[in-house]
DNA sequence: CTGAATTTTTACCACTTGGTAAATTGACGA
DNA sequence: TCGTCAATTTACCAAGTGGTAAAAATTCAG
């Protein structure tokens, strides 16, 4: 079972410290990847340094050579989602056609639910337990991304080129929509009756359902 | 299968019941009180019995006299949980008027995300982890009840009294909108520009994007 | 009131967990 | 080849965890 490379991949660019060895990368690397998988899974307080060790293929105080410890780990995996994370919204363009650009952004949103569902994953354990670690970074790079993009659904809005809803509501939406495939898979995969990937039939539904919503 | 625990705070449906002491009532339900609170905001494993024990206002032996273990507790609320939660689908009416049975079922679902977070984000927790203590309750209650729904759904549609698009992604969509309320509250107010209650918002919302959609 | 049953507290314990100190091995350029 | 620094292992701990035994306190029927 090969996992998708993740944009994780790469080790910190902590101000300065530039100077890797090849065993360091390769080690900062596989923690990274183990440790993501074990917080996916577990969430914070449920995951182990034993079990992100052994996943990681080192010994504990091997792993903690690499990282100051179990919180430094969690915090460089969330900051690195967030970039990820981000992205797409970020791309919605202000000159692109209002309607093809948000069912553009929904659906790299289900995408990035298919691909990388850890991430996902990580992301709604840290959200659920009350974002203890992420609170800042929401303030500080989401909200005003947030903002800049809700201003301009508006004005599309304004401007008959969408119809006019709450821009607010629409974001919940299309981000709960397309993250539950992610974050409640094992749900799903209980209830889906045949063998089919389910993203495929939430592609065109979720295509359907913001279609009629938004045409002016 | 050994025992079979008394349920507690919720109605007692389940015939054959032993009389509690009114200090047993009492104390039962103030644990389940205590450990709703700690497992909704921590998950099983980030939740301990000495947090649930003080919330309580019990030590944590006199807990441990109550119920059988940490698990047990956990398991306990998960079962009454399930109740609560398959209620507004059940009472979606085959004789009633289709759309407005779907919105119904929709408002409702937002509502018990206002009056019940806790409980929300106690089942997202199970799922996202996996659902280990719950899957088997998944298979043997929601799967049926989503079968026959999704079934009547279908029916709905085909005869033309609802937009036709996969009954089982409007399930989805459903839930994932609703309960996006409770489980991301906190992202949420970080979001929100005024004071007003998202959730007030979120209804009309709600109601035209599912509107829009379903409307033949 | 009184004695038995119920409830609560006190004092533990075995195990896990995040983390550390120091000794040991490995890599690699001069 | 050697010396040095990077990488890894070994042997630990202190705190926290779920859980238990048994004594002490409380409740309550008769």
């Amino acid at each position: 079972m090969t996992q998708r490379e993740t944009p994780l991949a790469a080790p910190a660019e902590q101000g300065g410290e530039k100077k890797l060895s090849r065993i360091q990368q390769r080690n900062r690397t596989r923690i990274m990847e183990a440790a993501l998988d074990v917080f996916a899974a577990h969430g914070f307080r449920g995951a182990t340094l034993d079990q992100i060790a052994k996943a990681a293929g080192l010994s504990k105080p091997n792993l903690l050579y690499y990282f100051d410890g179990k919180e430094a780990i969690h915090v460089m995996l969330l900051n690195r989602l967030m970039e990820t994370w981000l992205n797409p919204l970020e791309e919605m363009d202000p000159n692109g056609d209002p309607l093809e650009e948000v069912m553009d952004y929904i659906h790299g949103k289900l995408q990035m639910s298919r691909e990388f569902p850890r991430e996902s994953r990580l992301f709604a354990n840290e959200i659920l337990q009350g974002a203890p670690r992420m609170k800042p970074h929401l303030e500080s790079s989401l909200k005003p991304l947030v903002d800049e993009k809700t201003a301009l659904l508006r004005q599309w809005m304004d401007n008959g080129k969408l119809a006019a809803v709450d821009p607010r509501h629409l974001l919940y939406s299309i981000w709960a929509t397309t993250q539950h495939y992610a974050d409640f898979e094992v749900q799903i995969d209980v209830l889906k009756p045949d063998d089919e990937d389910p993203i495929e039939g939430a592609d065109t539904y979720l295509d359907t359902l913001f279609r009629k919503l938004l045409t002016p």
